[in-house]
DNA sequence: CAGTATCCCAAGCGATACTG
DNA sequence: CAGTATCGCTTGGGATACTG
């Protein structure tokens, strides 16, 4: 069975998604637009964030189908856009979580987390976790193996230096 | 209530946390090294990273106690050093498995996923949910109330564009 | 093999000015 | 208000050379 540095870096789910969305400013875009901020200026102040990276950003997340851009009008106002998370763009709150989880746990002072998600309906704290499709719970160090999938792909190590 | 963006964006765990890990390469950094690679020149090799880049985020990961260096040696061979997880990096295991799941679903072609995580013991694949903690099924769009936790701020907007 | 140091370049970013 | 355009800088990163 080949080594994990045997395949390729860049085939790689972790990998094609750090390149939508792992720079500097675009997770914090997600998070502010998940949380209803919706207007350009809002973003751009609460975010601090200059306002030429901010169009750019949002235009590179509306390209990718992640969020979308609509325009509206309230009665007796002019025409404005607002910018939501479209249906690709919500599965992205799992990831959202798992940061605000970590951050939660490792980061935060005594005075404790900064935020809280609960479930809308019952008001309880929402966590992430991982399952099995079996079923079986999974304590704090489970025991996970990872295998190639049908879209694997060898390293092409035709180069020197194997790259 | 105040709205959102009336809490400073920088206190937040999902800013904090991309503070320490949301650059173009720590991410995959902690991939390989969550994947058994565990050499500085494998991990150079396979990443494709320039290895003063790889020497400075192993540095930054080493010293906020994600990953561990040490040294060990093979009967026979001269000392070598490597580089693990450690308790707080197992902790980051949901972050990359929910890049990994949403790349799956968004970005993998046609033939399916590059890769499968299972649980070791059953061999069922993984999955990252969210769950409440009352038990209640969260489906494919559950939701979500945030709310200001006992470490919020709210922006001090003393200045005159309001930061 | 496992790094560190140096050099240089380019992308990314911030500030600001401008347009609908 | 909601952006786009321009400019100049800073910093992250790549290539390479060097040391234990």
């Amino acid at each position: 069975m080949r080594p994990y540095s045997a395949y390729d870096s860049d085939t790689c789910s972790i990998a094609r998604t750090l390149a939508l969305i792992g720079d500097r400013w675009t997770l914090l875009v997600l998070r502010d637009v998940a949380n209803g901020v919706r207007r350009f200026d809002e973003l751009a102040s609460h975010l601090g964030i200059a306002r030429n990276v901010l169009s750019s950003r949002l235009a590179r997340l509306a390209q990718a189908g992640l969020v979308e851009r609509t325009a509206y009008r309230e009665p007796g106002e002019r025409e404005r856009h607002e910018y939501r998370l479209s249906g690709p763009g919500r599965e992205l709150i799992p990831i959202l979580l798992a940061f605000m989880d970590w951050g939660d746990r490792n980061l935060a002072g005594p005075e404790g987390p900064p935020a809280v998600i609960r479930h809308a309906g019952c008001g309880a704290r929402i966590r992430v976790a991982l399952t099995c499709e079996e079923g079986h719970e999974l304590g704090e160090r489970p025991r996970l193996r990872m295998e190639p999938g049908p879209g694997s792909k060898v390293r092409s190590s035709g180069l020197p230096n194997g790259r």
